[in-house]
DNA sequence: GTCAATCATCTTGTATACAAAAAGAAACGC
DNA sequence: GCGTTTCTTTTTGTATACAAGATGATTGAC
């Protein structure tokens, strides 16, 4: 996909998210440039690159001259990011529907069934891959590339949640239904349908999210 | 606002933005690290911490060992730009129909009022920075805090075009009997209605803004 | 004369060195 | 003993030095 060699700041920052994603990190862990440096055996100028890189996209926060902090989200801002999500997609659905390819429509409709197929086996990783082709393609039928590119960071973002949710009871098959609605809607052609549809396929996602995560601190408590 | 001494790199981030705004670079103009560090009395350290900063608001673009250009949005993503932030805007409004105060309502009246003074007296400035309050105000009522974040992000970086496209002839009237559609319906609860009226206000702009520069680039040829 | 290869130069990326600010520890006064 | 103040240590921010890739010129072959 690309033969041109990474500098070493993105192959770290890089790294680092998949640290913060994958739980290495807890909310307000202080990285430690020295010691992260060393780790990862290199100075200290590739790492405070790094530190940008993923404050650009929100992972941590930099004080001015206290430190970078690992800024995972609380069950509210989740649920906001997930509402944000769901309006970009219902975008992406209003503009797709009237701008959508045949071929697109086709693809779509075959990453459905390979989600479905996932479903039966209870394969979530499957299902998982497929489900978000499923979302790419209508990011790029938009016919916008911005809004593609806005729908694809969101998207990168959320996906270490959207991948627990997955394992709520009946999810899966839900999420399926919802699918074939929103295929039916790009195929009419009925723009304010798929937008609705889009809309609210994302934002089930974060509300079982939130509810999952505030049961979680409630029965902690 | 903050008694904080900002980062050099913070303030180099800032004036730079500035220059790319104001039109100080031309598309694809390439920033020299050493000329820019000199010129700013700075080392080339911090002014490649002011590019990444940049480039996480896509106004430059890094190519690995190449280095860092500007990019200057041409018409057609302008229009895409402006549709997104035409969905985002739709969004706080159709949660702000819901959720926005008394007293932010009375803001936005306000706000409008002053506004419409300042179409009488034909005071662009005036104008363009009480339509600016007006937009915010509803942001922030959108009750989602990462919703009101990205709005004022990509509000941001419109600014300069936006500010072009309020000259074109009978604009500012229009634009204001838009905003005193958008307050009845906030003020009726009505969700849909909000979220429409925005969407059509934003969207305007940036069809208008696009004809603008295409009108331009025809004429030029 | 054109094309290719090699070499010189310039630019970016990284390492190290230094300065300044913040955090922490110890001494001092009460 | 508690709070305050000073001093030490740690850590961030910036400058400089060095390494490696990219650009462009020069040379040579055909």
């Amino acid at each position: 996909m690309s033969g041109m060699e990474p500098r070493r700041a993105d192959s770290i920052a890089q790294e680092l998210e998949e640290l913060i994603f994958s739980g290495g990190f807890a909310d307000g862990d202080r990285l430690d440039e020295v010691r992260l440096a060393e780790q990862f055996g290199v100075s200290r100028t590739p790492l405070r690159e790094a530190f940008q890189r993923l404050a650009q996209t929100g992972l941590v926060e930099q004080i001015p001259r206290r430190g970078v902090f690992v800024r995972q989200p609380g069950a509210v801002e989740l649920l906001e990011m997930f509402e944000v999500m769901a309006e970009l997609e219902a975008a992406c659905g209003r503009y797709a529907a009237r701008r959508i390819s045949d071929s697109a429509l086709d693809d779509l409709r075959e990453a459905n069934a390979r989600c479905k197929a996932a479903v039966e086996r209870a394969d979530l990783d499957a299902y998982y891959l497929e489900n978000e082709r499923f979302h790419k393609i209508i990011y790029a039928q938009s016919g916008n590339g911005f809004l593609e590119t806005e729908a694809n960071r969101l998207h990168k973002r959320l996906k270490p949640f959207r991948r627990q949710q997955l394992r709520l009871r009946g999810r899966m098959r839900q999420s399926m239904s919802e699918h074939e609605t929103v295929v039916q809607m790009l195929t009419e052609g009925d723009a304010e349908g798929a937008a609705r549809a889009l809309r609210d396929h994302v934002a089930v996602q974060g509300e079982k999210f939130h509810h999952l995560v505030a049961g979680l601190k409630t029965a902690a408590s």
